[in-house]
Formats: C-alpha cells, structure tokens, sequence
DNA sequence: TTTTCTTTTGAAAGCGCTTTCATACAGAGT
DNA sequence: ACTCTGTATGAAAGCGCTTTCAAAAGAAAA
C-alpha cells in the first residue's frame, strides 16, 4: 500500500475542521452543513485525498466488497454474469473479488475460505450445491448468501428454471415429431444446472409417452469439442436420434459442427437445440434453437439483490427469471419415417 | 466484516504467547522455536482462527492483493488470462481484484484509481495505452505494474508480438498464392493488440509487393457476428478477396459460418485465418488456421512477474512469448486466377 | 568466569479510519 | 428569560493486526 499517500488528518488539517468531520463528509454528508461539507470537499480534492479502504474495513467493519464464486471464468455464461454483476455493485459503490473453482467442491470450500477471510461483506455463489464444510463456514460467518442460477428453497437467490429449460427445448423438438432425441449435457455431478435440464428433457420426453434410452443420453465437457464428440458418438448409432438437445449451446453448435461435417443438412437430417443462447448463437449457420437465459441479468439482480439485503432494504429475495424458447434455423420437422 | 470472529489475541491466551508471536507464526513462521509454533498452530486450529485481511492489510501496509484491470471479461482470451492469473497468484498467496472498461479510456481511469484506493499492492493491466490521468495515478502511485499484450519499452511487461502474429497470417496465405487479401480487425482505437496485428497484416502484403486497398480492410466488433458483417462486406465487393485475416478467431469464425452460409466452400472459395487460437477453433470445421496465442500463459506469467517484483526477486521484467502459425484446414491454395 | 553474540519472546505503539459520546449553539415553545 | 429540542462538530477510543524495540536466555568466545 503506498505509505506516501494523503491522509484523513492532513485534508482535516486543510480544512480546518476534525478528522471526524472530513470522515463524516465522505460517508455521511448529510450530517453536515453545506459550508463545511463544502470546504472539506473542496480541501480533499486539492489535495488528492483518497481514502484508504482498508483502514475503513476495519473501523467500519465494513470491506464494502462482495466475493463471487464462479466455476470458471472460461465460460461466457459466467463470465457474461460477472461482468453484469461487477457493473451493477461498482455502481453502488462495492468492489467484486472473484474466485474459480473449475467444478471441484474442494476448491470451492477453499474459495469461500478466502474471500470470507478477506472480510467480503456478501457472497454470490453459482449453484447451491457444495460440500457440508463449506456450508458450514457460511453458516458460521453469518454474512448475506445470494445464489444463482440454481438453489434451495427460501435462500435468497437469482434463478432460472433450469429443469424448464430443458423442457421447452425437447418438447419444441417433440412438437416437431422427433421421436429419437438424443440429449447431451455437461458433467451432471456437482453441477445442478446441468442436472436441472436434464431432468426437464426427461419430463418432456415422458410426457409425450417416450422414452431416453441410455445410448442416447450422454454427458460431455460443456465445449464445442465436448459436443462434437457427443455428436459422433449418437450419430454413430444403430439407430441415430433426429434430433438433440445440448445441455448448453456450445455442445449444441458442437452438434451442428460435427454433423455438417459428416454431410448432414441441418435441419432437414438432424434438429439441434441447445440451452442458454449465447451471443453467438444467433450467429452460427443455420442460426441455432435454443432457450434463452438471462445470463447478465442473472449477474445484475444478484448484484442488486446483495446490495439491498446489506441495506436491509425490504424486497423479494428470491427471483426467477423467464426462459424463452427462441426459435431459429437448426431445428425442423422429423424426417419421415424411414 | 463478522464481528463475531476469533482474534488473534484469543489465539495468544489459548497458546499462553504474546500476540506478537501469535503474528510471527502466521506470517514468519521461521523465527520462532519449533516447539512454540507448534502450539501456536494447534491453538489457531483448534479455535479455527483466521486472521482479518483488512487488519493485516493496515498494519503492514500490503494487502496481497492484486488488482487487474481487463477491457472485459466477455472475451474467452482475457477470461482465460484472468483464470490463470488468479490460480498462479492464489498459489503465491495473493487475491485477484478484477476491473473491466469495456475499452473506454475514462472507465480504465476509474478503474484504477477505485483499485488504488482498494489499496492493492500492484496491478496487472492488459494493453498500454492510457489517458495520462491514468498514466500519471500509477506514476504517483509507484505501485509496480505489470502490462500484457502490449507494453512501451522497458516496462515490466508479459508480451506477445502482435505485429508478428499478423504477418505470420498474412504471410502464409500469401505463400499459398493469394494476391487479394482482405483483412478484419477489431476496432484499432484504443485497442493496440489488433492496430499492431493489422500493422503485421500490411507489412506482410509490403514484403510481397501486395497493397491493402482500403476496401478490402475493414473494422467490426471482435465477435462472431462483426465477423459475418464484415465477411459479408468483403464477398460483397465487385472483386472480392480470395482470403480474409480475422485480428481475432471470432472474426474469423464469423468468416467461415457467413462464406458458408453464401454456399462458399472453404478453403476451396474462400481461405480464412485468425489469430489467437481459441480452443474452438480446432473445433470448427473447417479447422481454423490461426496463430496461437498464449493466453493462459500471459496470466500466469504476468502473476508470476508481479509477485518476483513485489517479492524483490532479481529477474527479467520483461517477457515476449512466441506465437506460432497453426495449420489446419481453413486455409488453401488461391483458386486460378479467373 | 565474564563478555559478546544469537535466538526467542514480549510490550507497546501505531496503521488510517469510524463511531460513540459529549458539547455547543441555534431556534422553538412556554 | 429559560428550558427543550435538534443540528453540527469535536475528542477520543478503538477496529485487529504488524512491527519496532527491548529484554531474557542460552551459546559461543575470551
């Protein structure tokens, strides 16, 4: 930290005025008449003061900084939402402090562990599943939780339906006469985004009286590759599905890749939807099917949301978004029977 | 800040030590006695004590904390940089604190002057261009700084050649016969990764005799979508080129899905290359001929560069990582001249 | 044995800010 | 005039840790 910057005393000093005044006037100026705040201001400037954040955690108590934790950072999904959400808190003022765990429980109790210590004032977290350490350590800190994207009953959170999701997806391509569809979804375990959706293409499947045989459900790494890979190996069946559903849209454009690779024509030989919609995704060729989520206002209502329960703001605090299915190119009738 | 936490001087009464030892074992564990540490851990241990950063960032005057400032997150290349950077330097015990501006000059200033406040104990920035409020705040600061990407000389500075990457590009699709190369950036102001691959571009159709007509170069968003755009915009003129550089894979990528989308088959109409080498790029198909960036390795490098600094280790500050030319499929032979 | 280092520990003074608590002084009410 | 508010400011006590500085206790040197 630079020692050589101005401090509280030195902008007291110029002003003429205690350094409790010169605190009050930077963090609450309405306790002060107009001249004084005005000259404290107008002393702070000339002298380029600029409060030292750490020293105010620790008199206030308060770091004025919320800690996310992702699983990774190299996933537009999150990293779109993190972005919305450190616009969202620096405009009310607080700092985001961001940790990775890459998918491991271990890491992300570790994760927790280090933003608490670093005294964050609230948590955001992505998903609700994590090992009974780390939800002991939140439970002992006490500090304001906000989870996204999936979590328990009655905690404050900013979710999606994910299990809809999926739902929309499959039965949009069931409305379509698809009757082999096959689903490819990111690694399941510890991840309960990815769990939700599958579930939703289950349900959509069952209602229409199908079935997901095991071949054709599988689970891949969420990239492109993974979704190419998924892709070969359905197609590579006996009897190959008509349509897929990708868990989120970067295995769907795998899909896409993969079978316009083989020749396939999209849709007229293989409907593909994916889940999420991603910048991209209206750009790939065909333009790609899939369900809309929210991402970056996942981000900013999160970021909201924190911000009002640090003020003990009344509100809602648990918030679903809409899924939306938009409907583009990549998907088509089924072809007829053969 | 929980309030509620064990401090460091219940640490001390429950390991019969004065604080001050208490401080000694956490932070120079070497100079206590073996004996007396040992008690000291298991009191800290068995009370679960974790020290508080903001107490510790005062009093010693560093925070092990680094700021970094991005031009955004929604980039795979700066997320995974950020990814990397913040593993390497968890491992050296520092916290990343992550600022974006959306490649606004005024938001960079902001975004540094809120991390200076934070108090970090330096900072990583991408790119080296900054207003001179900005430029001046780090000067006064004196808090090492570490650049990316590009750098003035003689900064601390973890650098690839950009210009180079360009010419590599242009290069090769002028060995394999192209004359009429068009080329796509992203928005050359403010943003001296793509200026200096455009320079690299030019200076590769100079080496060959070849010129640049303005129509053939142009501006979009480094996204998929401004790479159709500008893909379209290309196919669009009277004498299209036989070859498009993209200043990032996205723009390139955008290339490929908008020739196809025209029935252009690629390479055999059309050759495209990047830059970058994003993970996806191995993936489309065709495979993207780009020239590998290491990104993930930019973060970790420039993590490493900035604790060595802090740490007053000797070494080398400043640090140019190779890009290579990747050869897949996107690319081929010029068509006979028609 | 005495002196001189070293090594290990403790006492205490902050780091720069916030926040009670107390005080001073207006103006309002009687 | 005299209390009763309410508002604007200051004095001073920390927040939880680090870090001199000094002291105590051995070890090594004389």
């Amino acid at each position: 930290m630079a020692r050589n910057r101005i401090r509280l005393s030195e902008v007291a000093r110029e002003a003429g005025v205690s350094p409790a005044t010169v605190s009050r006037a930077i963090s609450q100026p309405d306790l002060l008449s107009p001249e004084t705040l005005a000259r404290v201001r107008r002393a702070a400037d000339h002298l380029g003061y600029r409060p030292d954040a750490a020293a105010r955690a620790l008199a206030s108590g308060r770091s004025m900084t919320i800690g996310a934790v992702m699983p990774t950072l190299d996933n537009a999904i999150f990293s779109k939402a993190l972005q919305a959400m450190q616009a969202q808190l620096a405009e009310d003022g607080y700092q985001l402090l961001v940790a990775s765990h890459d998918y491991s429980k271990a890491a992300e109790a570790e994760c927790i562990r280090t933003l608490l210590a670093r005294g964050v004032d609230g948590l955001i977290l992505v998903g609700a599943e994590r090992i009974a350490e780390a939800a002991q350590l939140l439970a002992q800190s006490g500090l304001p939780v906000v989870m996204t994207w999936c979590a328990p009953d009655g905690a404050p959170s900013v979710l999606v339906d994910n299990e809809h999701a999926g739902l929309l997806a499959t039965r949009h391509l069931i409305a379509l006469g698809h009757r082999r569809i096959g689903v490819i979804t990111g690694a399941t375990r510890f991840n309960d985004r990815q769990r939700g959706r599958y579930r939703g293409a289950r349900r959509a499947l069952e209602e229409a009286g199908l079935t997901l045989p095991p071949a054709l459900a599988c689970e891949q790494a969420t990239t492109l590759a993974g979704g190419r890979m998924g892709c070969a190996q359905l197609l590579d069946l006996a009897e190959p599905p008509t349509a897929i559903v990708g868990g989120i849209d970067l295995i769907a454009i795998g899909c896409m890749v993969e079978a316009q690779a083989r020749g396939l024509a999209i849709p007229a030989d293989l409907s593909v939807a994916g889940i999420d919609d991603l910048d991209m995704s209206a750009h790939v060729s065909p333009s790609l099917t899939t369900v809309h989520v929210p991402t970056a206002r996942i981000g900013t209502e999160a970021a909201r949301m924190m911000v009002a329960i640090l003020r003990d703001e009344p509100g809602p605090t648990t918030l679903t978004l809409p899924v939306d299915l938009i409907v583009r190119r990549s998907t088509g009738p089924a072809p007829a029977r053969g």
